[in-house]
DNA sequence: AGCACGCCGACT
DNA sequence: GTCGGCGTGCTC
């Protein structure tokens, strides 16, 4: 009699690796697998760590290797592969590239290792000598720690420290090196709310409660108490499910520092933070910790979309509009349209917060999609600033000079009174380009062909770009000419200057991405400001987000026009965000503010609107231009890349790519064109720009497009979905 | 992504 | 003769 063979089952894997899609393997008998397991799998001659993405029977008609082992740790979720799997065909990129975001290094699957400490068991050793009285001084005074480390502070070996706990002085206590993180408390009382934050904080509760996918913008003004909002709607999620997770974006690192202060003090635990200067060691015990349903809050960075989240429940993006959330080198992704993706995979919850919502947010907060929950009126006594235009071309600085007399007379006025002063200018540096008098030669950077910023601070010129830098030539390198060269624009560093020149005893000081090179230097700078320990903070975009400065009463925006000019069509829209974010620095305790803009163009929409505080007639004018140039999100837009270290390969690459474009309904192709930086560390660089209609799936247009070709070795094709900048 | 295979140039 | 450069192609 024969049996029938045992039905075998066959598993599809996905590999964290470019491969066109999941590959199949025999389960050995035995072996339990779920649809989402972390694995071994041999792949070719060698193994590498994949995730189950499917399980069926195998018929047996291929000769399949088999899974080699299954990692003893959580699957990933159903909602964790729908959102790979979405976000991979939405991007154009194959979905094992969207898992190895997820995966990262190895040892996170690993169980966390444990490490060993020695702490005083408060009873006297057998024998006392010398070098374990240092050694259990060091104990006494420094807390537990591991054997090397007390031996080294104790300046003995570390036999004395292991001979202790022998001789019965010492114990020996084991514990995990990645600690698990503290459960947040919500019933710890919050700040008190007014009635607008409560009746805001009511509406996302409610929606909280509803389950199921849920969006909702909440539009409010600077200083307006949106963080005490939306953390009663963190604190409600975790009441109705003690084991809700909840995932709080940030565009900056520099602003989850003032964000986890203010959540320890709600909370009284300690929130994971994720962002990309954490260390390794930090970054696996919170993948582990996250991935474990263990980890309740993570407030992070973009990347902290790709963290494996079991019960992900509320998504908090908070400063929705900003431009960080794009990410643009590598994998090009928007985080604030991919946290919308991943919530609705998660059936979970999900915030907008802005003071400047995007015309997108705002769009879909028109047509009902997402909720739309006002914050109107500042606490407290502070109100927005009184914002005045000065007229360049009435009240021109002297050349050389970048400061008009209305500006620096206000300066004068505010000093006199102990106040503080902030001027605003987006470029780091001394000047933004350097050229010779001589032959008009501009220094550029080699590997690209932008300008080389000059930096006075450090003597060097800089390429923003890629980091290249060179000390300031004596002499033209074009034409030979000696002390020709000069300086042209101004830079943070050159406005500093000028004001130092102009009020010698005031304390000025330069916030920008140089002088804050750290969280640690960033931090005291905005520490000393606050005591009052500076009078003029001369600063670029870093010095507009987030901060409380309550002496601040006078800003100055050096140069209002910038990022009006262009072809840009989110310029506007940013030069706005940003002047409100700035201007919103002003007064924000007792005593009002007032922003000073210097433009050559007073009559702009962004300024107007600006100085009538009239953010709603702004955003129709911008709504309506991107609607008739059919820009997002009244259309879908793609930039497709194509690069070559050969500048004629590019050319041609890019010619047969726009000659082979599939005819679509509703579609139009620009380009090819030569981008910004049409040169790259080497890269030459061509830009297609595929426009649809609202209606268009693009990613399936360039899915279809890029199957049809076939680019030639050297070529880099490199996709982008909604690109940011197409100038 | 890795890794092997393979087809050319310059070395003990 | 062989060592090794990296271009090409495959991995269930």
């Amino acid at each position: 009699m024969t049996r029938p063979p045992a039905l075998k089952a066959k598993a599809s894997i996905l590999f964290a690796m470019p491969l066109p899609e999941p590959f199949d393997y025999a389960v050995p008998e035995g072996m339990e697998l779920r649809v989402g397991d972390h694995v071994r799998a041999p792949l070719g001659p060698r193994s590498a760590r994949g995730v189950v993405w499917a399980l069926s029977a195998d018929d047996g008609s291929r000769n399949l290797k088999s899974v080699e082992s299954v990692y003893d740790c959580p699957p990933l979720s159903d909602a964790m592969r729908e959102f790979i799997d979405w976000s991979a065909k939405y991007l154009v990129q194959l979905p094992g590239i969207m898992l190895r975001n997820v995966l990262r290094s190895e040892d996170t699957l690993l169980p966390s290792p444990t490490e060993l400490l020695f702490e005083a068991s408060g009873m006297e050793p057998d024998r006392m000598t010398d070098s374990r009285r240092k050694v259990l001084d060091v104990v006494a005074e420094h807390g537990p720690d591991s054997a090397a480390e007390l031996a080294r502070l104790a300046g003995v070996t570390p036999g004395v420290v292991t001979g202790l706990v022998k001789a019965g002085g010492l114990n020996r206590i084991e514990r995990p090196a990645d600690p698990p993180f503290d459960p947040p408390d919500p019933e710890r009382p919050g700040v008190e709310l007014v009635p607008q934050q409560a009746d805001a904080a009511e509406q996302l509760k409610r929606m909280v409660s509803a389950g199921g996918f849920q969006a909702a913008l909440l539009d409010g003004v600077t200083g307006s108490g949106k963080t005490e909002v939306y953390f009663e709607a963190i604190a409600h999620a975790l009441r109705e499910d003690p084991d809700a997770q909840i995932l709080v974006l940030l565009p900056e690192i520099a602003l989850t520092r003032a964000v986890t202060a203010r959540f320890i003090l709600r909370f009284g635990a300690e929130p994971a933070v994720w962002h990309s200067d954490q260390g390794h060691k930090e970054r696996r015990r919170i993948w582990r910790e996250v991935n474990e349903n263990r980890a309740r809050i993570v407030i992070g960075a973009r990347s902290a979309l790709f963290l494996p989240f079991q019960n992900l429940r509320l998504i908090i993006v908070d400063e929705e509009h900003d431009a960080t959330y794009k990410q643009g080198d590598g994998l090009h992704y928007q985080a604030r349209d991919l946290a919308v993706v991943r919530a609705r995979a998660s059936k979970a919850a999900i915030v907008l917060a802005s003071a400047t919502p995007s015309i997108e947010t705002l769009a879909n907060a028109r047509t009902g999609r997402y909720a739309h929950i006002h914050l109107p009126d500042r606490i407290g006594k502070a109100v927005l600033p009184d914002v005045t235009t000065i007229d360049l071309r009435e009240h021109r600085p002297a050349r050389g000079l970048w400061l008009s007399d209305p500006l620096v007379d206000a300066m004068a006025e505010t000093l006199q009174r102990h106040e503080q002063v902030l001027l605003y200018l987006n470029r780091r540096g001394y000047a933004p380009l350097v050229l010779c008098r001589d032959c008009g030669h501009k220094m550029k950077s080699p590997e690209v062909d932008a300008f080389l910023t000059e930096h006075r601070y450090t003597g060097r010129l800089i390429c923003h770009l890629t980091g290249f830098s060179m000390p300031r030539p004596e002499k033209c390198p074009e034409c030979g000419a000696i002390d020709s060269l000069t300086s042209v624009g101004p830079g943070v560093e050159r406005v500093a200057e000028e004001a130092r020149a102009r009020f010698p005893n005031a304390r000025v000081e330069i916030l920008s991405s140089d002088t804050a090179h750290s969280a640690e230097a960033l931090l005291s700078l905005i520490d000393r400001m606050e005591r009052g320990e500076i009078d003029i903070l001369v600063g670029t975009q870093i010095a507009a987000k987030g901060h409380n400065f309550p002496n601040l009463t006078l800003i100055g925006v050096v140069d209002a026009d910038l990022g009006l000019a262009g072809g840009d069509p989110r310029a506007g829209e940013r030069t706005y965000q940003t002047l409100v974010q700035v201007a919103g620095r002003a007064g924000r305790a007792e005593r009002p503010g007032r922003a000073l803009l210097q433009t050559h163009d007073p009559d702009h929409d962004a300024i107007a609107a600006l100085v009538a505080g009239d953010r709603d007639r702004f955003m129709e004018t911008e709504t309506m231009a991107r609607e008739v140039l059919g820009l997002p999100p009244f259309g879908r837009l793609a930039a497709i890349i194509i690069s070559s270290k050969d500048v004629y390969q590019a050319d041609d690459e890019a010619k047969k790519w726009a000659k082979r474009a599939p005819d679509a309904e509703g579609v139009t192709i620009w380009g090819p064109a030569e981008p910004r930086y049409g040169m790259v560390r080497g890269w030459h660089r061509r830009r297609l720009l595929v426009r649809g209609e609202r209606d268009v799936d693009i990613s399936a247009y360039v899915t279809a497009w890029k199957r049809r070709m076939k680019p030639p070795a050297g070529v880099r094709i490199t996709i982008d979905i909604e690109p940011y900048s197409f100038v």
